[in-house]
DNA sequence: AAAATACTGGACTATTTGGTCCAAAATGTG
DNA sequence: CACATTTTGGACCAAATAGTCCAGTATTTT
């Protein structure tokens, strides 16, 4: 049978997303993404290319999600130094789930391709970009809002920030202990 | 030629971990092993039995490698604070070099194959909870001598500290910026 | 120098890898 | 219905994978 001519494309990037998420890029074969994907082996090569490429808009893909979510709880009516803190609470919390434990997507590629692979650690650079962007902002706000003292450096914080919370993933990966992870998430909010 | 009766496994076994460190585990093949560990395939497989066995081991060795450099950091004649400060400085250091860049090995680990193997997974928490004592260490040395808050919670800041070197160690690898890793650990230190 | 031990090269296996190709089937268009 | 366009399953490919095995060579021990 032939593949539905309103064959989505944004569906099936966000299903080889998820098993790169959760393999990584290496661990990943094409049976597992055309598996994943729904569709076969020759429309895969047709559509996308190559795994690698696919790889690389599943990156993408992932930036766009994230993006999305996280803006919408940036655009939330609170003061933006509780939104933070709901940020790397929902990060603990999500390490402590037994699915959640894959952590963040960009940091797993980070780790294990940026080295060697210049057009994924670029996309991979953008998505960090945008994480501490949004850092910025809400930092930026929570001054204005008087919560965070005005004689910091917003951008040094919103890099502290970005980094911290992939810090919780990568020890959430190890050991993925609540009340550890917690207590990380609270003295780095300090 | 045979190999020589007094084959040093020990230096076998530190050039396999540089191997799995720049490469990762699923990354690296059996010849990149034999190669950099200068043995055959027969007595790779009579002396460690498996690739994956000799990636444990591999860890172990990495464990004992950074404990015993850690512990020889910790053991200046220095405040407890200054100390935990060079540590971080050096990180930041050596993500800012070259060869460098690969991170900490257990923090690749973590990240590429604690989800999906469970021995490596008890290893590396292992190593972390070294990283985390030693820090404990340090800390307690440090509100002995005063320059740390005594009202803390020492182990809360041993996971503190831990997670924020796990997290330079993962930005650097997407945007090795020597200043923006500073800002990281300087704010992380206060 | 002979016997026992230690080690190796490389042939071999069975499986999997990413990727190509095309005849056939489904669909769209007149 | 007939024609053109999409899409497909799956055969096929060369290379690489982890791992086995053994005949032969080097080294020790006696």
């Amino acid at each position: 049978m032939a593949r539905p001519r309103e064959f989505d494309t944004t569906e099936a990037l966000n299903e080889a997303m998820q098993v790169f998420w959760t393999k990584g890029f290496e661990a990943t074969s094409l049976n597992d993404l055309i598996g994943a994907m729904k569709l076969s082996k020759s429309s895969f090569y047709d559509t996308f290319g190559s795994k690698h490429e696919v790889f690389l808009a599943a990156i993408e893909h992932y930036k766009k999600t994230v993006t999305a979510q996280v803006s919408a709880v940036s655009e939330l009516d609170a003061p933006a130094r509780k939104l933070i803190g709901s940020l790397f609470e929902r990060a603990v919390e999500r390490m402590t789930e037994e699915d959640g434990r894959r952590g963040c997507f960009l940091n797993n590629c980070a780790v294990e391709v940026a080295l060697h692979d210049p057009a994924a650690a670029k996309l991979i650079g953008g998505g960090f970009a945008i994480m501490e962007d949004t850092f910025f902002a809400l930092v930026q706000r929570g001054q204005a809002e008087g919560e965070v003292g005005a004689d910091k450096d917003p951008r040094a914080l919103a890099r502290y920030l970005t980094s911290s919370l992939n810090g919780i993933m990568v020890m959430g990966k190890a050991n993925p202990d609540r009340e550890a992870l917690s207590d990380v998430a609270r003295i780095a909010l300090t």
